[in-house]
DNA sequence: GATTTTTTTGTGATAATATAACAATAAGTG
DNA sequence: CACTTATTGTTATATTATCACAAAAAAATC
């Protein structure tokens, strides 16, 4: 399993989270001769700002607020197609919203744990997972080609925090 | 593995499906005491046109092809949000539309195989799905609540269109 | 280095999906 | 019947996303 929950969830130094996936960005753009343009890499920076996922239309008044940059919609969405592209990020549908990807060097296809009570999202990567469905779609002779795994439920801290409230009232 | 996926994406006399859906509604609203209104069973009659999901929008066009109601957006949404509750029709997250359950009467986690080539769904309940994804969650400290899983791919009959259509080439 | 081509961004308009707020009506209850 | 609650109607609007076409910037070619 690989999988970024004990960062996420946790107070962490999250420059390093940032400069880390911005690093990790120009380093594949310039492999693989692809252009991480200042808008691109502004939206990365704005979506890299938390782990909690963004969305677009969120990323737009961040640009402004941050860099005093007005984009409209259309310039924010190439963009993220851009970066969903590359694998930079990843579009959570049951949030319409945009996250980093933690580790955009490996091919994989991953699940998301969306806590619903911090909003913070951990991306993991578990081969038994992929196996078991893609098990089990074959037993119903269909072939996988892409898979959307979102989960909701309470990252640890959240857990204590929840379970305190319980008890209070 | 619960699946109606033989059925789904085979040709089929799929009045019987409809039948079987608004029957298995009306029994089931009848038992937990819920109101099956007109505009209810209208949206979920819409919605069982097909085994392909259905959104908000085209929903209002079809009951107004069809029965000559013109509902607003509110009204269809209620309607949905009551199918959804009951737990007679499902959303799916990747494609912004609904779908009718097929077993309704079962509580079950779900996930569902979208075939991209004829846009038909079918519905999977499989417990190794679930347990490898509760079990890969507790792994990360993470407690699952609810789960969305979204397999897009190729069913059984569009496999051998899609594979005739690459030989043509 | 100037010209051409391609890629990227800017801009206005609009499509598609979903909800808020409040009025009107219908259904259930004493 | 009077009253309460649940449901639907209606207007307006929020939210997310895309289209079409012009302008600018970068890359490729001569």
């Amino acid at each position: 399993m690989i999988s970024n929950s004990t960062i996420a969830y946790q107070h962490h130094d999250h420059h390093r989270c940032l400069n880390a996936a911005l690093q990790q960005a120009r380093n594949l753009c310039n492999a693989r001769q692809l252009r991480l343009t200042p808008i691109r890499e502004l939206v990365l920076q704005a979506i890299w700002q938390s782990h909690r996922p963004l969305g677009a239309y969120k990323i737009i008044e961040q640009l402004a607020a941050a860099s005093g940059k007005r984009v409209l919609p259309p310039t924010v969405y190439r963009a993220l197609d851009f970066l969903l592209e590359v694998g930079l990020i990843h579009r959570l549908a049951t949030l319409n919203a945009f996250i980093g990807c933690p580790f955009p060097d490996s091919v994989h296809s991953d699940f998301f744990l969306v806590c619903r009570e911090c909003g913070s999202v951990a991306e993991c990567s578990a081969e038994n997972v992929n196996q078991s469905i893609a098990a089990t779609a074959e037993r119903a002779g269909f072939v996988v080609e892409s898979q959307t795994v979102e989960i909701l439920g309470l990252c640890t801290p959240c857990q204590e925090v929840v379970s305190r409230q319980g008890v209070d009232q």
